[in-house]
Formats: structure tokens, sequence, C-alpha cells
DNA sequence: CATCTGATG
DNA sequence: CATCAGATG
């Protein structure tokens, strides 16, 4: 089985901007947690410009996180592809606003339960073509992938299964991680390919705040942490971590409960997966702990190409 | 099977107030629908005033109905007791600032079916005794009546079952209606009665906004209507009809969907059905349509004991 | 502590 | 167009 191909509608404008205004301030005191100002002259090790802008948001329902006002998203980072996960919302639910955004492509797939799963991809550019699920009928009706052939690499968002409360579906989990690596290593061996969305484990202990207390709870057993781990043996790197390897407290996601996110009690379970051979054109890896709308926050990379 | 009773523990204040201000304004200028003032000087038709005053409120879900305020109505009005139908909660999930009210004693009855059904009844005074159903286990089981005895009559406040969506469960409802007459004859047989709530029937064409429509829908039809007849025959009065017996577009119930309540397209489905003897000391039934919280409005009685 | 659905009204 | 429960996260 194939992966599914789907004829969209799409916009028409293309303008890929070009950002990069200069900033006074020195890095160090330009970066405040809680104060983006979605700004960056972020450079490759050899001095280029980004020119690429994806952004990776797990949205916990688009409809809900478009009443908390999430598509302003769009002209506050002014991305060139941006991913969301757990739409939970079939296409001819989804609000016209969600639908189309002026200036970007629009992909959509969703799980065959209502109200559960789903991610979309917007794009400036139109992509070369676009496909859906990675051929595992099971897995591709709980709408978790798709992935957009651009002229330089492969773009694939993705939500991950949970392995659920009391691990209950960890089994789901453990069939899911080798079918999508095969997926992501068949596209490397023809383009790189830049993999983003709700991994759903925390890789490491610095990777959580509460590392100790979780090592069996979803999210952080050893099981889900290899599987990450056998990923980037297989030639991919977890950019965040190729830019920053010991930066501590660094989440994208808080549960609801117990004020969490004002505490930063939280995981990082968002991120941006590299073909290795990308890492010369990463320019930085950005948490944008700023916006709101979701227990997660979005992921924003810039890359050069 | 005999009514339940329940040993409840209750609060102390009795205070029983003898409300009567004097106002100015004639009564034809003082009542505006939607600008209830909650004094009344209503008498008997022999010029008794009113000493007694009863308030009923389907509130569509107590936990909601907190939030909308609607414990601001005890201020308001004031009652000497208040019967409260949908609560949908179980007495151990029932907010505390619910489950007392300052000067009342409370009492509740939910289904067995979590978040269904459900009546509480608070009073100022303490009932000689309080019942639960009316012995028989399937409605009882529903969380539907509440019986309380004072010296000089009963009070039973009830959430008749809704014949349902396509008339799903029009047997269940007319099942019901011979169950609850016997109910109230037995209970008329040894002290006037006093019932009120949801009755889930607008009894005639003048009692709903668009009676056409509506005579194959819940609520509306031949069954539910004759129901209704059925019970006044026996030696009861709808106290709102027995004042105003013309009185036009006084409805008590609007459907949230598409605006209803702004235009007044309803349905009058609460009452008080009072005992034929105790039409001399009937004083007022007054519709609160200022009262929000709910799908639908507050009624009120004024009688002299 | 949120998001959904689905039953109920 | 609301309520609530229950699944899910």
């Amino acid at each position: 089985m194939a992966p599914k191909r789907k004829q969209k509608e799409d916009r028409e404008d293309k303008n890929k901007t070009k950002k990069g205004k200069v900033e006074e301030k020195p890095e160090e005191t330009k970066k405040v947690d809680g104060e983006d100002d979605f700004s960056s002259d972020a450079t490759t090790k050899d001095g280029k410009k980004w020119n690429l802008k994806v952004l990776s948001w797990n949205v916990d329902g688009l409809r809900a996180w478009l009443k908390k006002d999430g598509l302003s998203m769009f002209e506050k980072e002014s991305p060139d592809i941006v991913c969301l996960q757990e739409t939970k919302c079939s296409e001819v639910k989804l609000p016209p606003e969600a639908k189309t955004v002026e200036g970007y492509h629009s992909y959509f797939i969703s799980a065959k339960t209502e109200g559960y799963s789903g991610v979309a991809l917007y794009s400036k550019e139109k992509p070369i073509d676009v496909t859906y699920g990675f051929g595992d009928a099971t897995h591709d009706d709980e709408g978790r992938v798709i992935t957009a052939e651009f002229p330089n690499f492969y773009l694939v968002t993705t939500y991950v299964p949970n392995a659920g409360r009391k691990l209950v579906t960890l089994d789901k989990r453990m069939d899911w991680d080798p079918k999508f690596r095969k997926h992501l290593k068949d596209l490397d061996a023809k383009k790189p390919v830049i993999m983003c969305g709700d991994l759903n484990v925390a890789h490491s202990e610095i990777d959580l705040a509460n590392p100790k207390s979780n090592k069996k709870n979803a999210g952080f057993t050893q099981e889900e942490r290899d599987g990450f781990t056998k990923l980037l043996s297989t030639g991919f790197v977890d950019s965040f971590r190729q830019l920053y390897p010991k930066k501590e407290k660094q989440y994208t996601f808080w549960t609801y409960i117990g004020n969490c996110r004002a505490k930063n009690v939280g995981w990082r379970l968002d991120y941006f997966v590299l073909s290795k051979r990308l890492v010369p054109q990463l320019c930085d890896n950005l948490i944008r702990t700023s916006l709101y709308g979701s227990d997660h926050c979005p992921i924003t990379l810039l890359m050069h190409f």
C-alpha cells in the first residue's frame, strides 16, 4: 500500500518572504522567554542567513485554537510552512478561516474517528506533491502524517501516537515507530527530509521537568526514548539539541493541570528532525513560548537553502 | 413500593419573610416584561395579601447555572420555597454554594444516570417530611420528584419525562402520567397540594408560539396535552391560566437554537398546579422573564395561607 | 485541565 | 444551541 495522494485546491500567492531584520541588541540579551519578537538574523555556521522558516504547533483542537486567536501566529511569524497537529477536525467541519489562509496552500488529513488526531500543512510555495500517511492502513486511518515534496527537500509533519494512560496504546506506538522510520528513510534516499511535529516523546532527562517520576509514563518510557534514538541513528538529527546540546528547561508542552505552564513544568515533545546532511544549512530552532492557544507552544525552524 | 425517605441535614434559619412592599404605580404600568422588580402587592380575590412565595426554575444543569449567577435569584426574589429541575448533578458533585444556601433547608434527588434529570428543593421553613419519587422503581431512579410536607399543604416539584426527539420516549411519558397523577391525588386526599416544575407539555395552542408545526413534537402531542387535561379534571388547576385565561405569548422556555428567546418563540412548560380548593388563596403567578441562566426562566407563585 | 463526541433536551 | 459524561491527552 502506497501513501495516498489527494487532489487539493489551493491559493495563488506564492511570495516567499526573505526576512532578516537587523537587531541592535546582542544575541544574549535579545532572547527572553515569553518575549519573542519573531525576528531573527540567525545564520548557518558559515554565516548564511536563513531563508526558510517552518513552524510546527500542536494546536490541541483547531477549532478551540481558532477561538483563542491561534491564527494570529501567521502574521506574527509569517512562516513559509506551517504544520499543525491534533487538529481534531474533519475537513468538512473546518472553519473557512482555517481552510484557506491568504498566501498559503493548505492540506489536511483527519482521523476516521471524529475529533481525534489530525494534521494540517500550510505552505506559501506550492509543493510539487503531497501525500498522506505512509502506506499502513491502520495508522493512515488516524490522520497522522502529511508529506510535502519541495524542490530541495521533503517536509513531513506528524502527530505520533500517544502511548496512553497506563500505556494502553504503547503497542500501537511500538508498531508505529519502525514504520514511520522507514517512511523517513525512504524519502531520505531521494531528497533530504525535514520532519516536524508532536513526537510524543521526551528524548532525554533534560527534555522534561520531572524525568524520575515519568519513567513509566507515556512519553518517557525506555521503549519510546529508544525509538527516537534509533531514528537519529539512521541519519537524522534533533535540530534543537544539535544547536543547544545542554540547554535546560526548554519545553514545548505543559499539561493544563496544576498551572504547569506558569511553573514551566513541561516536556519537550515537539521537534524538528532533519536529515543529517541538512545540518550545514540549519540556522536556528526557536521555541515560541510566548504564543498561547494550546497546551503546546509552537517551534520554529530557520534554514538556509 | 412507598416513596423513599432520606434523612437530610439542614440549616437553622427559619425566618419566614412576609413581604408586601407598597408600590405607587398602578398594576398595569408596573409589570413590564424583562423588567421585573420582584416586588408585588398581589392579594387573593378577597383582598388578602400573599405571605408565601414559591419559585420554580428548570436550571438546565445546576453547575452551569451557578456560573451564570443563577443563585442571585435567591436575593432578588427571596422565595420561601425554591424548586429547581434538571439539576443534572449528583449530590456528591454539588458545589457547596448550591448544597447549602443560607437561610434554607435543602433537599436533592438525582438520576442514577449521571448528568441527567434531577430536582432540588430549598425551603426557609423546615418541612415536616420530605419524600423522593412516588413509589415506581423505574421513574424514581431518574430523580424526578421531591415531595415536601408543610403544615398546610404538600409541595411537590417535578421534572416530567421529555417525550424525546421523534417521540422515542413517549411511552415512558405515557407510563408516567397516570402514576404521577395518582401520587398527587393521594396527597390531595390528605392536604391540599402545590405542584410545580417542568411538566414538559404546553397545554393549549395559546401556550406555545408555534402550535401548528409542533403537534407531532414532544411537548405538544395530543397524548401529552390530554394527560395534562386529565390531571386538571381530577381536582387541580393551572394557576397561571386560572388568573390569566387568555394572556398570550407567555412562555417559560425557549430553545437556545436560533435566538428564540429574543424573538419570544417559546413554550409554557413550567407550571404551578394547585388543588382546586387552594384557588381562593391564590394571589399571583408571575413569569420571571428577566432572569437568565438557563433555557427556561423561573416562575413565581404567590399564595395567602 | 483542556479538547473533542455523542446523548439529551 | 446549550447542558453533561466519557474518551483522550
